[in-house]
DNA sequence: CTGCCCGAACTGTGATCACACATCACTAGC
DNA sequence: GCTAGTGATGTGTGATCACAGTTCGGGCAG
């Protein structure tokens, strides 16, 4: 029948339940750091501002709380998670650890079409970080293209996932800070970093790509760690 | 006032919600490999074998739902996933190289303390593994304290909860086949790959902890997929 | 003016109900 | 006899209500 022919062209529906909707939107306002370490968070209130009940909410953020990247108080209070200088180092150390496994295997595995898009993406970071008024905003977003850009490229997916949820903790000391400060995308070592990244996974040179991107996340651990802005935090 | 000392002798009071409860108990099911992939999940018929209502099942399982352990078909359904042989060769890769990274970690950094209880572990893993007639749910267990031991010596707690969340994920699909033949645990290599990781271990080998820890689950990976029971599975 | 205390408002947790949807057995129609 | 439609049953999802606990501010006593 032709009818068959046509309904095969049709899209698939999307079926997005709302705790899935909500469970992006909270990811979203902790990876660009607009929720500030020791923010709390009312099920009652963010359920208001989204249009919908506590139920979605709920579920949303038990996943955040699974994911480290929110906590409950004894209080039984909400809040985004306000990490002591040591758990900052191990996560910065773990990210290093992990991340540059993945830059790693991507450089040596990347095929073109995965090295066109990273190259797209270091190109777009560059563009705005040396814009007359760099955006904050903008810039980690940008940031993360050009990360997840060069872990798309390792291979593994449950790599990705990992990866992804690591930024979900680091997100909100990291970026906050970004924000408010986009001036020293201009004098940081971000953008020399990430030359550097790509560079090596252009090459295929592995050791170079993992060290580079290592490099990258201790250098910005090491300049948030240095302002002090953190509990019980002593310069290096 | 004396009896401020005798109150500073009182625990606390665990504050457990019945979500963390119910989480913890399907967890254990998970990794033990009493639920199988592909067997499916009511919140109902669950929330009546633990004696509550469905509300606190609906967050365990949206966070098992979310580290990847369950899944909801696009039914609905929830279910354990059946990993195709692609999916389950990523997840061993990922594993061989965070678990890897870890056990060398743990091997530059472990203290007395923490090498005598990765000997212990490693001592009944062994004393089970050879007794007449292993036991599979023991050996399970086990093995898990003996990766853990190793891990918990790396210093880095996001990367033990890492690697907890991984072996959710694998842990159907290893410990089903480990628990209806335990008799494999006489023959098979994880006897000498703990004897390995231990002896890495105490002579701060890194480079040979990490290869001890990937070969084992390069071993146990390779054995179930060579015995084909995953869905398009080919022998190595 | 200062300290304590009590109560109102809010918090997350859990139970219960309502709903749209999927599944499967069964039956009426070809 | 076989297919398509139909109903009952069970599913996850979402809303609403009830409750114990916390927090915070106003008012009373000192």
């Amino acid at each position: 029948m032709s009818s068959q022919l046509a309904l095969a062209d049709l899209p698939q529906i999307e079926r997005r339940t709302l705790s899935e909707t909500a469970y992006d939107a909270l990811s979203d306002l902790l990876a660009s750091g607009r929720l500030a370490p020791g923010d709390r968070l009312s099920l009652r209130q963010t359920a208001a501002a989204l249009g919908v009940s506590v139920m979605p909410i709920r579920e949303a953020v038990s996943r955040l709380v699974a994911d480290g990247a929110l906590e409950v108080a004894p209080n039984r209070a909400v809040r985004v998670p306000i990490l002591d200088a040591g758990e900052f180092r191990a996560l910065a150390e773990t990210r290093m650890a992990i991340e540059g496994l993945a830059a790693g295997r991507a450089a040596e595995r990347r095929d073109a079409a995965e090295l066109a898009a990273i190259r797209r993406a270091e190109e777009a970071f560059r563009a705005n970080a040396q814009a007359p008024a760099p955006d904050g905003a903008k810039a980690v977003a940008l940031n993360r293209d050009m990360h997840f850009a060069v872990y798309a490229a390792c291979g593994l997916a449950p790599m990705r996932e990992i990866i992804a949820r690591l930024w979900l903790k680091a997100g909100p000391v990291l970026n906050l800070d970004l924000r408010a400060h986009p001036e020293r995308l201009q004098h940081g070592s971000a953008l020399r970093r990430h030359a550097e990244v790509l560079r090596a996974v252009e090459t295929r040179d592995a050791t170079a790509a993992a060290a580079a991107v290592a490099g990258d996340i201790h250098d910005a651990a090491d300049f948030i760690l240095s302002r002090g802005g953190l509990r019980g935090a002593e310069s290096s």
